[in-house]
DNA sequence: CCACCGTAAATTGTATACAATCTACATTTT
DNA sequence: AAAATGTAGATTGTATACAATTTACGGTGG
């Protein structure tokens, strides 16, 4: 995100990757290295390296010998993402709530109030901005910033689910009454309210998964069995490597 | 790990990643593509694309323009990684313990058997595949097979500590009765002990971090405060894209 | 003596060329 | 007709060549 320096494998990166989460190259979808590179303007090495970052992430798949492909959605992926997401989030509250002080609670709501400005403004972008903002702020406070890592590379699996879901539609009104709800939890310092307030936050993806799946089959891939866990990358085929 | 079709690049993967992980080559060592591939007796592009997926794994850290080098130790990816392992595999735990029936019972005392062959041979190697089959176990448990994988990411980042500290001349033997402690709490479905338990085991690095910075700073990097919050990757730089 | 260029070597970033592999389809065989 | 096989095209995997950037070092001027 930073380091603007634009070397040419990053053009590359940031507008496949914006595609790809934003749908606009939908699961599934073919990705050959000669036509990104002639559509970009450059070689095929950038690309290829672009695809292998990617594949990390989970946005990408890659078979070897035979191409690159957006990442299908697969059901075991989504819910395992929930599940590292929800476990992650929670233990972070936790140990934020047992640093609170005045500035980090002048922080959270600063947090929240961007967010009602992005509602009042209808501005989409910058909500979800001061969304991740807040999630990232809280990490913080737990002197743990580092873990946020790990939790966006979760939420990246469960992101494209909730933009392909009717219930997307849902107003922010409901996602900032949430967000509320979780910062006086942290603020009051109650464990029990913490966890249950991010639960119900972080568990609107599992409905959604089951409806998705059964208006646009075309987007998912039946969880394999035979698919090897990989020792460093979790649902992805690394069959490039290894 | 599996697919030994043998590419190129999975030759290099597998020795480099290998040589990373026992220490061969030591943290902050340089990666020279040029020699590197000559080493492997291939060319510059493989060894690119291996570097590319070791930094995605934290194994590698690459600075734009200015090459590669293994990753050096962190304190702070190190504690964070220590935190992660632990939300999870705790996380985890507390599930497996819901699902336990005859068959999981049996799988996990076979577990501690092998550990135990392992250890009365003498065979570190095997004692250490023992150990991950055990965790995978408890995850597959669970019925969140696809979680060990982020374990597995932050694990790695505490291995390389562990394998360089005197403490793990600690013999296996100590690390047996923690895990019979685990399964017990498991198979008790004992949420407190469960935790406790797991603690106990997963905690013995944080005092080791210390212990080995004060012998080999050498290894350590201090964390930089200007190092930008990645996207998707924690505690490495991505100036080679983004 | 120190700071400031400026150039050369080393190294990475990208492009292109070639080899290996896979897919699809036509042909042959049973 | 169905199955097997062979071949052509497309696509990926790897090697090599070239461009761009960084680093080191020596000279120059202050």
């Amino acid at each position: 995100m930073r380091q603007l320096s634009q070397s040419t494998a990053s053009i590359v990166y940031n507008g496949l990757r914006q595609k790809i989460i934003d749908l606009t190259l939908k699961p599934g979808a073919l990705l050959v290295e000669q036509k990104l590179a002639h559509e970009y303007g450059v070689s095929r090495t950038p690309v290829r390296e672009v695809l292998v970052w990617l594949a990390s992430e989970g946005l990408v798949e890659i078979l070897r010998n035979r191409g690159a492909m957006v990442a299908p959605i697969r059901v075991d992926a989504v819910r395992t993402a929930q599940f590292v997401r929800e476990s992650l989030e929670v233990s972070v509250a936790l140990t934020a709530a047992k640093n609170m002080n005045a500035l980090a609670r002048l922080k959270l709501s600063h947090a929240i109030e961007e967010q009602e400005l992005a509602n009042a403004e209808g501005n989409a972008e910058l909500f979800y901005q001061a969304d991740e903002a807040m999630h990232l702020e809280i990490a913080q406070i737990a002197g743990l910033p580092l873990v946020w890592g790990y939790i966006e590379e979760a939420k990246v699996q469960m992101d494209r689910v909730r933009r392909l879901s009717l219930s997307q539609a849902q107003s922010f009104d409901k996602l900032i009454a949430q967000h509320r709800r979780i910062v006086s939890a942290i603020a009051a310092n109650d464990p029990v309210e913490i966890t249950d307030s991010l639960n119900a936050h972080l568990r609107q993806v599992l409905p959604d998964i089951d409806a998705l799946r059964r208006n646009r089959p075309e987007y998912f891939d039946e969880d394999a069995q035979d698919r090897p866990v990989s020792s460093t990358l979790h649902g992805q085929t690394v069959a490039g490597l290894a």
